[in-house]
DNA sequence: ATGACAACATACTATATAGTATGTTAAATT
DNA sequence: AATTTAACATACTATATAGTATGTTGTCAT
């Protein structure tokens, strides 16, 4: 009978490697992942080096998990899933970007953008990696797309805009605008950014 | 008497210390800052640790002196003056762009841009890199403002176009056109972007 | 309840790497 | 020509770190 409880489970497989996924999340983030150790990771965690290889066969594992089960949801999460409750999708993707970079402190935005930075130190170095992280921006491009489409369907946007062209330059955008603020560390400088980026908005804007 | 023919040397400072950036700036553009070790860049070099130790205290200060020395001026190089050849700063800048990183070998491109590579590596975790970068990108930008100016000056752009913030629009999107072709690797992608860009120039062209 | 195995912890190894200590030679100075 | 010193080369050290080997314990099926 499985009518029992569920009792507080010591040992955890996968409660445990969110533990250490989490953990690498912010080391990997604000060390990069070449910059980071194994026990920098575990020191962060209740656990030792015994869970960690138990759950992944190597470091490159462990980052390629970061990619699939952490950044690729943040992605839907914080820059797609929240463009449904607007009907013009271009005010969703402006609101987002004033919300998420723009009302950011400036100590995490000296961070950068996870995607971003993974993208920059790891996609040239390892194809797993790069594989991985080509999907990621490919399923954040493809999303945006979509919302292009509706707007466009909406008739948000003129009948000659081709949609992933925008889909593209505004994922763009997004890493440059991380980009940028990461090595001018003035948060100012997301008003001159966003300016711009809504003038762009209007040459698309029916 | 300085009349002597300029022997053969078979010891040079300052030409080692060139040699020794050269190999650097190349294995750092391909692994990254943290990747590569000092014995990787002297095997790319007629040199030994004895002459690198001579030149720099340590490897952080080599990776100062790369800034300093090799990308500034080649930022200067690539991105401003070709600039002062145009009539129309916009024209240049377009055009470098379709030379510079359209006109890339995928191989190459995959790289991405050296400045933007070290800024989006380092800034976050060393004071001195995020000082040096932070510099150099504010030099791209100022010059950049200049040739804007001029531009606005001679009609080409409009009257309340505020030139330094299209001069931060401009470069951040030089990193992230990098940045996004990097991660994507496929060149075609240099046309979407390119063909935004354009959109974005009819915004402030008068 | 009790084996059996999964989910860990601990101790260790091999290697890479930044930096140092010291030796050597070219070349300018006198 | 002799001396001195700058510009290197070579050999070594200390430490960090990915990965391994092995030991221990919680949990579940029977």
């Amino acid at each position: 009978m499985k009518s029992k409880a569920p009792q507080f489970k010591t040992r955890n497989l996968q409660q445990s490697r969110r533990e250490i996924l989490n953990a690498a999340f912010g080391e990997v983030f604000s060390k990069g992942f070449q910059g980071v150790s194994i026990d920098d990771i575990l020191k962060k965690t209740t656990l030792t080096k015994g869970a960690f290889y138990h759950q992944f066969p190597t470091k490159l594992d462990l980052g390629y998990a970061l990619v699939d089960e952490v950044i690729k949801p943040m992605i839907i999460d914080r820059w797609i899933a929240p463009l449904e409750k607007y009907e013009n999708p271009l005010d969703g993707i402006l609101v987002q970007m004033k919300t998420l970079i723009g009302g950011c402190e400036p100590a995490h935005l000296r961070l950068g953008c996870p995607l971003n930075n993974l993208v920059q130190e790891m996609s040239p170095i390892d194809k797993g990696f790069h594989k991985r992280l080509q999907i990621a921006l490919n399923l954040w491009i493809d999303e945006m797309d979509k919302h292009l489409k509706r707007a466009k369907k909406s008739g948000f946007l003129k009948a000659d805009v081709k949609t992933k062209q925008v889909a593209h330059f505004i994922v763009m955008s997004h890493e440059g605008f991380y980009g940028m603020l990461k090595g001018l560390d003035d948060p100012k400088i997301f008003t001159a950014l966003y300016e711009s980026m809504k003038r762009y908005f209007t040459t698309i804007e029916s």
